[in-house]
DNA sequence: CTGTTAGCGCATTCAT
DNA sequence: ATGAATGCGCTAACAG
């Protein structure tokens, strides 16, 4: 496989020096249209493209830094909502964002390596998913520091909520409010938020509580997950869900099934994702937005160059945010029987 | 300003040759502890830090084209629903996203003005905005190809939606379903899309119906620009708008006097996103997701290198994707009189 | 208008 | 184990 054409290239099949083919390249006013277009001929015919770190290196471009941010999309609001805040706070620290979709492990694997054999990105940022310490370590020396969200790394500043406590306190709650049995519908396995709040489940509703997982995290695979627990739970009075959208899709199949909620059966939410509100889903709120902009304040922070030489490294501590039960029309009141209608 | 420091600065102070700093940070073997030290300490003292480019030209690292990919996330959901789709085709092409949101002209300006002096991407994605001619020229002479989604731009490839007629059929709708006074509540003027939907709405509720302008396109937002509305105009009993959050936001108004939807008021979004299925909500769905595919597509095309030199410049043409009305719980059919109440 | 030359900062043989 | 020399592809003077 031939490597790239260079300006050499170009300039010997236009027949003409390196600096003229640099002039077309750069727009300057000095060639002549001729030479121009016979330049561009060359550079199309032989599908030129200037390499960037050349250029760079000669002209001493800035050297800004890149965050290579990997997010598994695989609950949009949730990563959206860190998304927004982490571009913005990104892009007031001079930071450049280069978003990574990854779906699997190969994905996570193929792009990590990418980035430490390249070295492409000066600051790393994994959302919900963990590295072993190998990985770690390689970034370590090559300088990068990673921050991540939503999952604690060994040695890595993180920013996460207690999962766990947060899914116990909406299973509480249910309780507290009359669920004589309740059930979780959580998520994919490999998620381990989903995996902390089915323990925060289980520690409050008791090890034998039904539990299903949902195929994927969206209003279907919620309401099939719910459809097969009532299926095989009739007595099923309370629903705990892993996420927002799995909740609506349990909404969807109680009501399908002529289930008065939260009269007869109760539902909670995760995240207090956009919209919650308005379709009344009792859920746990998690601070979203913060989670990005913690991110990207830790990574200016992190990339930030040492003011003064011999500057003591920079570092910053992990953080764990408060999660909060948003009650709405899809529980009871704690204090209420189940008897009464909570609904104005 | 002193430049940054490089290898040479470091060797200097460590009193070391540049291949032996070059060795410290590529964690060779052979380079004895105290020496590696000692460099280090160099390092850190200086704040050194590697020029990527310098290492990238050395190593002759593949030069991954990137596509730069401006957004103004006004809507969260829809530049979402096209980012997604985006990510995923650009690295099933290999090409980096690099992400920049853009929040007013000035952002633009000063984003698009980096990238064209340091050349800092090799594809340019705008979303919902424009560009003058003298950019896209900019551009053009660098050879770094431009598609535009939910924007038509002169001499750029677009995929857009025909926001006029979507509208327009929103409102005959809700005419022919029995509406006397019908409004429209839109959004900051800045966006092209829903001045456009603005021109479909008056081509059918005529020049005269009435039109207030939420100042985000939120909930609230909505809410705030339907009471206004209402108080102005009380025989309103149809009211189109540009966004589904807007519409959403119509809804709660709605409600919140009192008014039968859709009996006594029929409501319409734009765009179908997400959980406006579960609300309910009749709406003009627009592919967002074709917007993101397309546009990850047509920039691998473009930025596809020749198979074999001399070939043709590829080329991609401009696409306008179909938008339907979702009629669902908050219009009337068309057919029925308002007597009548269509929910089953 | 156009060609020649000299770096840009780093990795990498080669020597030592 | 370590240093000197060379080149990566491109821009920017400096000549012509």
């Amino acid at each position: 496989m031939p490597s790239d054409p260079t300006i050499y290239d170009i300039a010997r099949r236009a027949g003409v020096g390196i600096a003229t083919v640099s002039r077309v390249l750069n727009g300057s006013e000095r060639v002549s249209p001729h030479t121009r277009s016979t330049v561009q001929r060359a550079m199309t015919d032989l599908g030129f493209r200037p390499n960037r770190a050349a250029r760079r290196l000669a002209v001493r471009g800035p050297n800004r830094a890149r965050v290579a941010a990997l997010m598994p999309f695989f609950s949009a609001n949730f990563y959206f909502a860190v998304c927004e805040p982490l571009s913005k706070g990104l892009a007031g620290a001079d930071l450049d964002l280069v978003l990574y979709n990854i779906q699997n492990r190969e994905d996570k694997n193929r792009v990590l390596d990418r980035l430490v054999r390249e070295r492409s990105c000066e600051g790393l940022l994994l959302c919900s998913m963990g590295i072993g310490q190998e990985r770690v370590a390689q970034f370590r020396n090559q300088a990068v520091p990673i921050v991540s969200v939503d999952f604690p790394i060994n040695g890595v500043p993180s920013v996460t909520v207690d999962n766990a406590a947060g899914e116990a306190k909406a299973t509480r709650h249910l309780l507290r409010a009359g669920a004589r049995q309740v059930a979780l519908v959580s998520g994919p396995e490999a998620a381990l938020a989903f995996r902390q709040r089915e323990e925060g489940f289980f520690s409050v509703a008791g090890a034998a509580a039904p539990l299903h997982r949902a195929a994927a995290v969206n209003i279907e695979a919620g309401r099939a997950a719910t459809a097969a627990l009532l299926d095989a739970h009739p007595e099923i009075d309370g629903i705990v869900t892993v996420n927002d959208l799995l909740a609506v899709g349990a909404l969807a199949e109680a009501r399908a099934r002529g289930l008065q909620v939260p009269e007869e059966v109760q539902i909670v939410g995760f995240d207090d994702q956009q919209l919650m509100e308005v379709i009344g889903m009792s859920t746990v709120r998690q601070p979203m937005g913060e989670f990005g902009s913690w991110a990207a304040a830790s990574l200016a922070t992190l990339l930030a160059r040492p003011a003064t030489p011999a500057a003591t490294p920079t570092t910053v501590d992990s953080v764990e945010l408060p999660v909060s039960l948003v009650q709405r029309a899809t529980t009871r009141s704690a204090q209420t029987q189940r008897t009464l209608r909570p609904r104005p």
